[in-house]
DNA sequence: CCCTTCTAGGCAAGAGCCCTGACTAGAATG
DNA sequence: CATTCTAGTCAGGGCTCTTGCCTAGAAGGG
């Protein structure tokens, strides 16, 4: 039985979800305000209002003079509960773990950003996650409490710097390595760059957080970021720095793949240097565009310095298989060097068969941990209204 | 506003769906079988039964004995209405036209097939398709309409065979060629075989159907068939005959990309002879193994009969591809001589770096045509629920 | 042949939810 | 202090669903 069995209870629980939606969008609202906004007549916006204060979802703050409204009576100002749900946005790279607390409207409650020596030893990954995630649930410090924007939600966002611990109900993570997508896990894939080995950031927050975590690479918060700036439906998003990645979204949804891999491109099949087939990561060793050592990371520095049309044409076998398999309405390049050539790229995607667009990406700042706080601020809203 | 505004409507409509769903998948009931079917109350079921029955949609069909039930009063057995709407399926293939014309039982009312003269004219097809499917709406022929199965319901469905046209609401189309997602033409790519020519299935059926008609590729659908019969989340359906043709489906349902050309493979970048990186579709040139004259057909025969190592390690890149930029759960193969090479196929598939699972279509009769059919059958129920 | 038994369907009463319209509360304005 | 205007509540009514009981109507047993 797909949709519900009808009950008058559905009723209910529908007025309600509208009321704590608007109040998720205007923060303070009156009773006659949460009337006329969700389209719902007043007696029965009040009497949801008065469930959900009841059930401590929703609170009276302070009244406040209707300002250029003029006369009239005074409405009294209601928003969501303080102590409603917050989420954790964990971004884990090899330059370091940021970890991000944000509350049910999206305001940054606080962030902590924890240093890893290079190269990244995941037992040094593991423990910087955890300190930040620590420091910006309140436990060590006293949260600072404050970040949060607009005016006039002082009163209810107030006890948010109540020095005691808050555990967030979920959290999201970006992570710069192929993720399991059952398990969470990162994943050391054959020939590919393993940037911060085998960490398993479940475990680690799991005591951490009430609920759920959900773990995914970087590549994908970060097209989820992009989506955020230009909503297309179908699109994919290659990311060319140290490692290589791509993300996927067809119909609107990153799409992950069976076992969360999909977009892992080191080994595609592409054109090498000579014209020779080869997987699209041996193209870089070739060229010893390789970092010494055990990482297998690529050197950016000095691939940027010699720009070589090899890794251009390389690359554009890999934009062929893209417009072929997915049919994106334009390729998003991101990236430290996949920005810096990405006029050779659109160059040479344009001699392609099938004319593909290539751009570089939109969102510049932390794409990643955009792409996830952004995700799990929806995620809290919908626990909150699911309930 | 995503979800509706709560209303009493609402309560009522969702009643009506459930008792609607509850009739097509059982096609006759007692007002009291309706009631523990659905779990609403015997008054509340019996009350939709009556508006349904005002509106036309279901009907009091005759009574029934018991049967086994014993003592105990008879009761009234209703149904759908016979007019509630059929849905046209119709697959398009250089082989021929077939089409079919289904109830909201997902019974056939009537099938008809229309041969097409090889190589395949674009106007042959065009006029078969148009002949077929009047032959199926009960133009020109009287409907035999007696396509119906199932014991019992001879009542609802007697006036089917009515002589007289009966106007599908909406058409399912499988065209073997790539569609246009937005108008739902066969378009010609670079470089690959064009085996139908441009006609446009739309402008065809508009006048015959009431409603919308959905054109799709015939692998799409064909996999729509296999996810039937075996329902992964995740997976890929090669289709290897006179065309190359792949479809993909990714967290249940098949993407198809922008244009909706998603999957189509021809110059997807691969290794070819020699271990030269060159478009699939140019091995085929490369090895004799293209038909003559000005169709650019892969000579399926031919093929057959030598079947060089060289495709298979070309068909190999193909699977590496999908592996890593779908990563699907298992990657189907259909088609004469994709069939034909399976096993060849799934050896190559293990050696890839990131094994990948290969096997033959499960679903073998009529794929492309089983696959539109059960979508046409999920859009009539679709469109009689929804009002 | 009548009475019992059993099930389909309908009726009545009641509860819950939402709406409209009118009323009260309370503040600013002149 | 009277007016004006808005927030919030109250009363009444309509609709939908549910439970429980009753009637209709057929089969089976004495």
């Amino acid at each position: 039985m797909d949709p519900a069995r009808p009950s008058q209870e559905i009723l209910r629980t529908l007025t309600d979800e509208h009321v704590l939606r608007a109040l998720m969008r205007h923060r303070l609202l009156t009773r006659a305000e949460l009337s006329t906004e969700t389209g719902i007549s007043k007696p029965t916006a009040g009497e949801s209002v008065r469930r959900l204060t009841e059930a401590g979802l929703v609170v009276d703050t302070g009244r406040r003079t209707p300002g250029g409204r003029g006369k009239g009576r005074v409405g009294t100002y209601y928003s969501l509960a303080p102590g409603i749900g917050t989420a954790l946005a964990v971004s884990i790279a090899p330059e370091g773990v940021v970890a991000e607390h944000i509350d049910a409207y999206g305001d940054l409650i606080a962030r902590a950003e924890a240093a890893v020596g290079r190269p990244a030893r995941p037992d040094d990954v593991a423990q910087a996650l955890a300190e930040a995630v620590d420091e910006v649930c309140g436990h060590g410090f006293a949260g600072r409490g404050d970040g949060s924007v607009g005016s006039g939600a002082g009163a209810a966002t107030a006890s948010w710097s109540a020095d005691h611990a808050v555990r967030p109900r979920l959290a999201v993570v970006s992570a710069a390595d192929p993720v399991d997508r059952h398990s969470g896990r990162l994943l050391q894939l054959p020939d590919a760059p393993f940037l911060l080995g085998e960490i398993d950031p479940v475990a680690v927050l799991a005591g951490r957080v009430d609920g759920l975590v959900h773990v995914d690479n970087d590549v994908n918060w970060a097209a989820e970021a992009e989506r955020k700036a230009d909503p297309l439906d179908d699109f994919a998003y290659v990311y060319l720095d140290e490692g290589l990645g791509c993300a996927i979204v067809s119909d609107g949804e990153v799409r992950r793949g069976h076992h969360g891999l999909a977009g892992e491109v080191a080994h595609l099949i592409t054109v090498g240097p000579g014209g020779v087939a080869m997987p699209l990561i041996e193209v870089f060793g070739l060229l010893g565009l390789r970092r010494a050592g055990g990482a297998t990371a690529i050197d950016v520095d000095l691939l940027l310095e010699k720009r070589p049309p090899e890794v251009v044409s390389a690359v554009g076998g890999l934009i062929a298989a893209l417009g072929t398999l997915i049919d994106p309405e334009v390729i998003v390049i991101g990236g430290r060097w996949g920005i810096g050539l990405v006029d050779d790229i659109a160059q040479e995607a344009a001699r392609l068969p099938r004319n593909v667009q290539v751009r570089a990406a939109a969102v510049d700042n932390e794409p990643s941990l955009s792409g996830a706080r952004a995700d799990a601020l929806d995620r809290v809203r919908e626990l909150i209204l699911s309930r």
